[in-house]
DNA sequence: CGGGTCGTTGACACATTTCAAGTTTAGTGG
DNA sequence: CCACTAAACTTGAAATGTGTCAACGACCCG
């Protein structure tokens, strides 16, 4: 890796990420509950998170908020600007974080001049793309116990190592920003929560999450890591999938 | 237009979409119902629908499902299928339509060739971004006649002429299908729409919908056309947006 | 030590689902 | 053009998952 200031490699994907984190300014560090975008801001800026957690996140005029995707180190706060300067979302830090940024202009001169560069933002939106449709599916049609299990499958996932999910992991979030996740209220998933670990499905400390058995969680969750998009990366996609079919036209 | 096949301007944009639609097949009809596309399956085509409607959705394993995207002429299936070819989703017809398609190896060579092709597929990937997450939105925190009524503002302003939403519009969606769109049970849409009829806010003759008042609708929905990013468009965004803010950080 | 955030509990309200009929509409063949 | 069928839409009553309200407890940090 060629990153000059980034720590960790970018959601952009390995070709164009040398490129890309060579434009990366120096990371700056960001208090945790600090807003690093606000909802309906314009920026020239791509914001790429190095170090932290961080979240994006929309809002009701009643302030009822969802939050629209997790952040951790490489991943691009508002991917969505080199299109559209202004953000319909806020992001804002979780944990103690570090920022670095690139200019847009900057970002869509090299993406004209280097058609691996474009690429790989057009397939970071498209992986985002996948994430938020099963976060639709879940948001839809899974239940409370279901979605908890599911967001939880999913940390463990991202924060594990390709893909062995950790089986144990720190989980900053709150309670609350757990239910602005995945749609429900606070106490609601306290219960919940209180359901898996009667279960045995997990067990935590303080904020660590260990999970016993991965395989059960997953089928609580009803969790296929496919869409998370991140094994034997470039093009092709190496996922073995069960051929299931819908259900027959009418 | 230059276009050699397709009828409709493609989500593509402007700038790419000759080149682009000069690419595509001749259009292929397919009747209501059928699959275009099966979950999990992998295809060497990008699909776009230049007729009729289509929807995108994703099942779960008990058979229920969750509508991801509702496809109108111009529209792409199967956009991430550029970088990722295994599509995590299924995409059905919902009227008789049309397809045409380009191959995946074509597309890329075009994207590497030419920069503004791989930067219009960057922009409706994450065009279609920002429609999910708004979606996340209401799917995890609108009420019942929230969502519904933000469907309606969206089929409206989509199937409208530029900023302004069609008052008046074919909805070939049944009760079943939207009820799988915005994570309700059919009976329930049944009877949320009857409430929005007997508020004056739609009325409907068989699959006309009406809609008298838009912006009242659009309060029930608390619909903001701007995530659908169909203003004066390029790369500067012509939207007036009202400067909101986040609830202070803690 | 004090104040605040976060987690936990209980009792209750209510939106939405479920189940189980009808009724209307649209399509098809005689 | 009518009879027949299946799909779509409606309606009602009862079950239930999740939300709401309110309080208390645990922990952390200054």
């Amino acid at each position: 890796m060629t990153a000059q200031h980034a720590s960790a490699p970018t959601a952009l994907g390995a070709v164009a990420d040398g490129v890309v984190a060579d434009a990366l300014s120096a990371p700056r560090p960001l208090r945790p509950g600090v807003d690093l975008l606000r909802e309906g801001e314009a920026t020239d800026r791509i914001h790429v998170l190095t170090d932290g957690w961080a979240y994006r996140y929309k809002t009701k005029r009643d302030g009822v908020r969802q939050v629209v995707a997790v952040l951790l180190p490489g991943d691009c706060a508002n991917l969505d600007s080199v299109a559209f300067p202004r953000t319909d979302y806020a992001v804002r830090a979780l944990t103690p974080a570090r920022i670095a940024t690139v200019r847009r202009d900057r970002l869509e001169k090299l993406a004209d001049e280097r058609s691996d560069v474009a690429r790989a933002l057009a397939r970071a939106a498209m992986a985002e793309n996948a994430v938020l449709s099963q976060w639709a599916l879940r948001l839809g049609r899974q239940s409370a116990i279901g979605r908890l299990a599911h967001l939880l499958c999913e940390m463990s996932a991202r924060l594990g190592d390709g893909d062995a999910p950790a089986d144990r992991f720190e989980l900053p979030m709150t309670q609350e920003l757990i239910a602005d996740t995945i749609g429900l209220t606070p106490v609601h998933v306290n219960r919940t929560m209180q359901q898996l670990r009667a279960g045995g499905l997990i067990a935590t400390t303080g904020r660590t999450v260990a999970v016993p058995d991965q395989a059960r969680l997953r089928v609580a969750g009803e969790f296929d890591p496919a869409y998370l998009h991140r094994g034997t990366d470039g093009t092709a996609d190496g996922y073995a999938r069960s051929g299931e079919r819908a259900r027959p036209a009418a």
